[in-house]
DNA sequence: CGTTAACCGAGACGGTACGTCACGTCTTAAA
DNA sequence: TTTAAGACGTGACGTACCGTCTCGGTTAACG
């Protein structure tokens, strides 16, 4: 995406204005209209830019889109922080899926992230950079709290911590996509208590 | 969907030919061209029908979509029978992930199962329909099955059965939906053991 | 144009009122902004159409403005009429002239009949169109009065016809075209006077 | 054209070579692509120089055009002579036309000389120039065969020759322009006896 | 058992957006 | 300071579909 050409030597003359312009408007935008309405000319026109230099800089709105997510989470405090880790994990993981719910709840940040959503699933390229990207990290972050409760002997010691991960927020983020039923604190409660112990009895 | 308006009292004269010919199309249309250039008029075109025929009883490209879905589920032998109880959960479990899996890296079903997702997620009144037609009678399947695990003690007593459910398939569905990573046979037997065993170490 | 595709049977259902909304929008647009500024587009909007019906049925910018010559000369009395035939051939000729002059040098018809001129220059299709629809009539009418005169032993026996008409007014659209000098009435009868007698001393 | 800028005292210090490179991709160009399709990023290309070189010195497409067509004209040989003045008016008038003839049915020269004379249509100011700078010089040639053709009592003592040019030349440039018929030698014979003799019967 | 109203195919229509091309202006780095 | 290079805002290109609207032709229920 941003580095969409690596000319040899000239650094190529890109109006950083144009480009920041461009990625608050699709923000934006997304938010307001929605992914269906939302238009590479939109953009274009809110952002006081010519079309040409959106396809000049970025392969299909899903790029664009993809950037202004980016751009976000590059801004201070927008959690490169590692998440909590008060000892208590099942009370840290609860904190963090409310807080996940809440975000995923906020109507600034629904749309927009159904949008990218959309996007990665329908294309594999942007997919494997939003992995790289986005996703990867707060991976990292996640897998992070889990590897210091595991060496606390608070998970188990084979536990596969991807597989880890994808059992706790899959859930989650799935309901939203489907929409397959309300995203509530107490869901996420239930999700986290349920992962922990398993579905089997507890002797 | 399909009973877009009531009448009075004649039946709708509704041309049953046609409407099965756009749903074919629908389907053949969105796994070839993929759902970004899915067209009405082109579902008109392959299904050799008047652009109105499909619009005098679809509001949208996603009921469509969701009609065509409908149709392939109500084929004889499309699953409304029970998932496999052989009294080990755990086997059938994974075999029902196993297929689960082969029938998302499916190329036929690919592209139209992202299709029907991105739909749904745009519009909360397909996704109620979802959730209601497709979604809801499949997740009764599931439920069934853990309940009968749970009378024989396999399960937790106070499990909730929802939130079972997603543990088990939501992981999958996700993985999927954002292609964080491949779907592969241990993957899903993975998920099935650490949503019984828990996260945490078992004594 | 007007008759781009001839269907087997059904006639095309073609909207009357788009169509002269079309002629007339772009016949005015020519001499409000001139030829080179003049775009589909503007005469779109103007139409109050979509590009689509322009598109639908002229080829190009300069079909759509022969088709709206077109029109305005199929209007009644615009010069279906034989020219004058007062049986004095030269003061017919001056008089011919003269109106054909000062049709040149109004503002309204100066610039759509230079771009009319210019489309067909560039576009040897609709060159042969215009021979046949609109110069072809007039040149006969021109000639239907040469013919007259030289009934009546005012013109030379041998001459041809078709070199008569354009000694007459090819000077004159020459100097129009190539702005060579200014038409006024004196050149109109200049020219007819020096063609009549020829260059040669008349002894 | 030329000297759109007048340097207080150093001379412009113009890069000759760029020059003559853009007036030779600009002749190539429209007899290449046709006037339609020529754009000044095209020439630029071809010349191997920045857009900016050519905005600098040429207010317009036309005028780099007028250009082009300036040089060749100032290219040694090319017409700067005088026309063949054998004593017979006639042949020598058949000579000249015919070779125009040639001229205008070079494929090499047809484009660009439609093209030139669709800018000066449009454009008084270029108009202007073409009189000045190319027609003028080609006229005086003309009137001054003419002129000379008068003297030996050949052409008609009161005859103006202004007209007298206009009369032989403005029918075949009229013929070419707008296509109306083929241009031929036996056209071209056919002019100047018209033109020589009138179109009334000589006694 | 004909009438008639709805549905059907076809596709024209006024629109919006697409992705591309060229405009004329501008900025940059090298000569 | 000029130049080659090319990014920029602008606007038109010609195309694809949108959802609405006729148009004849067919078809099934009613009168």
């Amino acid at each position: 995406m941003t580095t969409q050409r690596k000319p040899p030597s000239p650094a190529p003359r890109r109006n950083e204005a144009s480009r920041r312009a461009i990625l608050t408007a699709a923000f934006a935008l997304v938010q307001e209209v929605g992914y269906a309405k939302l238009s590479i000319e939109g953009i274009a026109a809110r952002a006081g830019v010519g079309k040409q230099t959106i396809y000049r800089w970025w392969p299909s709105k899903g790029a664009v889109l993809f950037d202004a997510f980016l751009m976000l989470s590059e801004q201070p405090g927008s959690g490169d922080s590692a998440l909590p880790d008060t000892g208590d994990l099942e009370a840290d993981l609860k904190a963090v899926l409310r807080a996940t719910i809440e975000e995923l709840n906020d109507p600034r940040y629904d749309e927009p992230m159904r949008a990218l959503n959309t996007e990665i699933t329908h294309d594999p390229a942007l997919a494997a950079l939003y992995a790289e990207r986005l996703d990867g990290p707060m991976r990292e972050l996640k897998k992070g709290r889990l590897r210091s409760a595991q060496r606390a002997g608070q998970l188990a010691g084979d536990l596969d911590l991807d597989v880890a991960v994808d059992l706790i927020w899959g859930p989650l983020l799935n309901r939203w996509l489907q929409r397959t039923g309300a995203l509530t604190p107490g869901y996420a409660d239930s999700v986290v208590e349920t992962a922990l112990n398993g579905l089997r009895p507890r002797p």
